[in-house]
DNA sequence: ATCGTCATTTTGTCTTGGACAATTATTGAT
DNA sequence: ATCAATAATTGTCCAAGACAAAATGACGAT
C-alpha cells in the first residue's frame, strides 16, 4: 500500500517551505535538523511533523531570527519564541482601530463575501484616497504581522491581497483621465527580489487621483528593463515599492545602479514599509514615507516645473 | 563598480530558461553544451548568446523534441528545426487575425493609451466572454512567443499583462452576482513554481459569467495551503493554471500530491498552455483544454448534481 | 497493418562532502 | 559613541556518481 505514515520527498518540502533543497541538506548536516527518513531508494523522506516545524522555522527566519539559533531547537521552544516575538513587535495590539479589526476578523472567519462588502463600503464612505491611506495601508501592516505571528494562514493573506487588488484596480480604472495630460509621467514597478505588488497599486491609485499619467510594469522588473521602459515612455518619475521581503543590500545596490543608468532628469522615488529604507538614504533618490507624501511631492514637482 | 557583465550566473540562467541547475550542469557534461565561462571564483558564467540558445532549446523541447537530439546542434540547425516545426504545427501563421496583430503593434510602439483603448473597444464589441476567448487568449500566446523569440522586451510584456489584468478585473467585478448562489464553488490558484496569473484571470472571468462563485488565491500557493483553503471554503472545484514556465515534473508531482490530499468530492481542474499537460494525463484530474471547455464542464457538473 | 509486452536508451533529479562568497555579528580603536 | 577590521554564520555552488521514471524501439500476436 502507498504509505502508512505519510512522508514527502525533498522537492515537495522545498516547494512548500520556500527553502532550497541545498539549504535543507546543509541544515541536516550542520544543525541535525531536519532528520528525514529514507525511502526504499535511499532518498530523503520527510515526515509531515518535520514539514510543520520547518514552516514555523521559516516564519521565524522571516521575522529576523537566524538559523543557527533556532533550527536545532525543539518544537515547544520555537512556539514559545514565536509568541514572545509577537509580544515584542506588537505590544499595542488592542490599539488598532476597531474598524480595521473587523476587516481582519472577516478574513479569519473565511467570509470572503462579507470582506468584499465591508471593504467596498469603507471605500464608498471614505472616498478612494481616504480608503487607501486610512484602511488599506494600515490593514496591510496588520495582515503582514498577523501572518508572521502565525495567526493568519498564507492562503488567507492571498485572499486578502486579491480582494484589495480587485477594489484598487477598479478604482484606478474609473479614476483615469487620459485626456487631462498634466503632471509628471510616473512609471511604477518593483525590483526583481520584491514580489509584493499592493504598495504599487496604492501608489498608483493616489497618483491617478492626482491626475498623473501612470504606467505600472507590475512587480519584479530587472533593473535593465526598468531603464529601457523609462526611456521608451519618457517617464519623469520612476516609483519603486519596497517591503521587508527584500534585503537591504539589494535595495541600495539596485537604487545605485538604477540611478547611474537613468538620466538626472528622471526622478527616482522609493516608498514602502521597508526597514532598510527607514535607516539610510540612497543618494539622489527621493524617499517617500507615508502615502500622503505622494500628494506633497507631486505638488512640489509641479511647482518646480513652472 | 557596476560592471554590466555580458555573462550570467547559473541561478539566473535557470530562472530565465525554466531549466533546473542540475539539468544545466548535466547537459554540459553529456552533450557538451552549454559551455559557460568561469568567473574569478571558478563559478559558471553564461554568455548571453548561450542563454538565447538555451531558450530556443527549451522551446523545441516543449514542442516535443528530445535533448539528445538537439542540445549539441549548432544554432543555425536549431533555427532551421524551429521554422520547420512552426510550419507543421501552425501553417497559417499569417492567418492570425489582423486585429490581434494590431494590438501587438501597439505594444511594440509603446502606445499604452492606444493599447488600452483598442482592447477596451474589443471588449465592448465582443462582450466579455468573446473578448477573453477571442482576443486575450490568442494574444497571450502571441506575446509569449514574441517574447521568447526576443522580439518583445520583458517590460513590454509586463505592460501588456498589466493592461489586460486591469480590464479583466473590471469585468469580473461587474459580472459578479453573489446573491445568485448556484453552481459549483470554484477556487483558483497556481502552483508555487508558476508565477503567471493571466490564465487564472481568464478562467475566473468565464466562470463568473457562468454564475459560479469564484475565489482566487492569486498565484504561487504552496500545495498544503491550497488544501487548507479548499477545505475552509468548501470548494467544489480547485482550478489550476499552468504555462510553459513550470516543469513537467513539477506539474505531475504537484497534481498527484494535491489529489491525494483533497477528498474525492473536490474536483481538480488543470488548464493552460502547458506543453506537459498536452502530452499526458494526470489521474483523477480534469484537463481543461481551450477556455470554452469551461462552460461545457460547468454544465456537466451541474447536470451530474441533479 | 494494429496493438500490447518487454528490453533498452534517454533523461532529470537525487546523492555526498567539500568549498567559499556574501552576509551578519563582534571586537577593538579612535 | 562611531566606525573599521575581524570573525562567525549561512546559502549557494561544485563534482561525479547513481538510479527511477519516461520515452523509444524491437518483437511477436492478433
Amino acid at each position: 500500500m502507498i504509505d502508512h505514515s505519510p512522508t514527502l520527498p525533498i522537492a515537495s518540502v522545498a516547494r512548500d517551505t520556500g527553502l532550497s533543497q541545498d539549504t535543507l541538506r546543509v541544515w541536516e548536516r550542520r544543525y541535525g535538523f531536519p532528520t528525514p527518513e529514507r525511502d526504499a531508494f535511499g532518498e530523503r523522506a520527510y515526515p509531515l511533523a518535520q514539514l510543520e516545524k520547518l514552516r514555523l522555522i521559516k516564519r521565524l527566519l522571516d521575522a529576523g531570527q537566524r538559523p543557527g539559533r533556532i533550527v536545532a531547537q525543539p518544537m515547544d521552544e520555537l512556539a514559545r519564541l514565536s509568541v514572545e516575538l509577537a509580544n515584542v513587535t506588537n505590544p499595542d495590539k488592542n490599539n488598532s482601530k476597531i474598524e480595521l479589526r473587523s476587516h481582519l476578523e472577516l478574513i479569519r472567519s473565511h467570509d470572503v463575501e462579507g470582506l468584499r462588502r465591508n471593504l467596498a463600503q469603507a471605500q464608498l464612505r471614505l472616498g478612494l484616497a481616504g480608503f487607501v491611506t486610512g484602511v488599506v495601508a494600515p490593514l496591510n501592516v496588520m495582515v503582514g504581522e498577523a501572518w508572521s505571528r502565525g495567526e493568519l494562514d498564507l492562503f488567507e493573506e492571498h485572499i486578502y491581497t486579491e480582494c484589495v487588488q480587485m477594489l484598487l484596480r477598479n478604482g484606478i480604472s474609473s479614476a483615469r483621465q487620459p485626456e487631462l495630460d498634466i503632471g509628471p509621467r510616473v512609471m511604477l514597478t518593483t525590483f526583481p527580489q520584491e514580489p509584493h505588488g499592493l504598495g504599487l497599486l496604492m501608489a498608483e491609485t493616489i497618483l491617478t487621483l492626482e491626475g498623473c499619467p501612470c504606467l505600472s510594469l507590475g512587480t519584479q522588473t530587472p533593473i535593465h528593463n526598468i531603464v529601457r521602459a523609462a526611456t521608451a515612455y519618457r517617464a519623469d518619475i520612476v516609483a519603486l515599492s519596497f517591503t521587508a521581503s527584500i534585503s537591504a543590500n539589494a535595495v541600495f545596490n539596485g537604487l545605485a545602479e538604477l540611478r547611474q543608468a537613468l538620466p538626472d532628469t528622471v526622478a527616482i522615488w522609493a516608498g514602502g514599509h521597508c526597514p532598510a529604507l527607514q535607516r539610510r538614504d540612497a543618494p539622489r533618490v527621493q524617499r517617500i514615507g507615508p502615502l500622503s507624501d505622494i500628494q506633497a511631492q507631486i505638488a512640489q514637482w509641479r511647482a518646480v516645473l513652472t
